[in-house]
Parts: C-alpha cells; sequence; structure tokens
DNA sequence: ACGCTGACTATTA
DNA sequence: CTAATAGCCAGCG
C-alpha cells in the first residue's frame, strides 16, 4: 500500500508526478520487488501486471522511476535479451552497468552474462 | 486535436 | 543471423 507522501498530487503531466494512481505505481512495486542480484525484463513486468502488449509503457514508467520515492532500482530492468538499453537514461551512461557490477553481475557489451541464471521472475 | 516517438516484444521474411 | 512490421499507449510539439 501506499504512504501517504507530500508529492500526492492528481498531476497528468510526468514532468510533475506522474504516477501515484496508475499503471507506473504498479510498475514500481514490482521493481523495488527484485531482489538484489537478481534481474527482470521489461515485458515480463507488463505481463505480471496483464499488460503483455504494453512493455513500451513499463519502460516508460521507468522513465519516470527516478523521481519516486522511495528509489526504484531500474539498473535492475533489462530487456528480454539482457541487454543493458536503458542504461542511456542513467544519470552517467555506464551507470547501470557499475551497479550491476556491483551486484556481483558481468556485463560484456552490453549484454549481461548468465542472463537466465539471475533472471527474476516477478511473483 | 493529430502525429510522432519510444528504457519492448513477438512474428515473419 | 538481420530487418521490417504490428501491437501497445502515454507524453509532447
Amino acid at each position: 500500500m501506499k504512504a501517504k507522501n507530500p508529492f500526492d498530487k492528481p498531476k497528468k503531466s510526468i514532468s510533475a508526478k506522474p504516477s501515484q494512481d496508475s499503471f507506473f505505481e504498479l510498475v514500481f512495486v514490482v521493481v523495488r520487488k527484485i531482489p538484489e542480484g537478481k534481474v527482470t525484463s521489461y515485458g515480463a513486468i507488463a505481463e505480471f501486471l496483464g499488460t503483455r502488449l504494453s512493455a513500451r509503457m513499463v519502460g516508460w514508467a521507468m522513465n519516470a522511476a527516478y523521481r519516486v520515492h522511495p528509489p526504484v532500482p531500474a539498473h535492475r530492468v533489462l530487456n528480454r535479451n539482457g541487454l543493458l538499453t536503458g542504461k542511456h537514461h542513467f544519470h552517467h551512461p555506464d551507470l547501470m552497468q557499475e551497479l550491476l557490477e556491483n551486484e556481483g553481475h558481468t556485463i560484456f557489451n552490453d549484454q549481461l552474462q548468465n542472463f537466465e541464471k539471475v533472471f527474476w521472475q516477478p511473483k
């Protein structure tokens, strides 16, 4: 459930506060459940939320993730191939890879090695 | 209000 | 293997 915070406001614009009452918040909740050392994919989250065909919206939600609280570990969300497709949306393009490596992962050429072994299915 | 874009994915050629 | 296509839908000019 949702704690009330001063940011709560039905602002429709992503520029201010998009989440709060939709798909976005659900995505954040799921992503925050990803255990350290594990990763998942946009599609897996979308499918878990019942919107398999809307995986793009998961990525869009991640675009707004950095501004929500508590923080969302967006670096643990990759595409279905284990590619760090969202790296350029971080504060620093290599931050995503560094965070993952810091959690014990190995990335080569934007590809997370052993992807299937560290994949975490939303549950 | 309309059209383009995109942190995706599955399918087809 | 790569490339093109379709489906999804929120945000922005």
